[in-house]
DNA sequence: TCGTCAATTAGCTAATCGTCTAATCATGAG
DNA sequence: CTCATGATTAGACGATTAGCTAATTGACGA
């Protein structure tokens, strides 16, 4: 959970997971998008990997990662649940104490 | 937003917001809580409150702490439905589109 | 086998973070 | 005023973070 928090709390790898929302996008892809170099995106790759929010495999010379969009939204909205902020079905629960 | 997850990234402060959920509680209520000492709650009683998801006003001698639901409301949920993963501004309907 | 390209690792720096103790501020009681 | 209490500020310290350049790895094509 606060690997998945931490991994958010940066604006580059917020975009880039907007990024990757769209369609899946090579390392190379993606930092051309990024002011930063390579080597400093490779670096969020790793945060955003760390906290199973992206999925990275090789095509060739290329890497190619993906959104895992069922952790973002297990914990974005599993927190959110925790406060009575989304019904996300299942997970309303009524805390009695 | 960046503040936000910042904030929610740590644990004792998710712990903190999770407390305040039940009441509002003085600062002192809060730190009793926790194994660390009272200027290091006062610390994350700061970030928290620079994320503006607490509110501090003062009582006698003690600060008491609200939790702002609405501004959690509005930076998870928010985040949330521009992955598609939550409805966007209604939260007793389900998806509109 | 080489050379090239995509990506990561290694090594460094400056800044930030979480934590502590000690000191200070602010309020209420005597 | 003086003292005690609740809370924050000041200052320090080790760990972590985001950033860089340079070097290395891994997968092609010639």
């Amino acid at each position: 959970m606060s690997t998945v928090f931490k991994a958010l709390s940066d604006p580059t790898r917020r975009r880039v997971l907007e990024l990757l929302r769209e369609r899946p996008m090579t390392a190379g892809e993606l930092a051309a998008e990024f002011d930063v170099s390579k080597p400093t995106m490779s670096a969020h790759f790793t945060v955003l990997k760390d906290a199973n929010l992206v999925d990275a495999t090789k095509d060739g010379k290329s890497v190619i990662y993906r959104i895992k969009l069922s952790v973002l939204e297990d914990a974005l909205l599993g927190f959110a649940a925790a406060f009575g902020l989304c019904s996300t079905s299942d997970t309303e629960k009524e805390e009695t104490g």
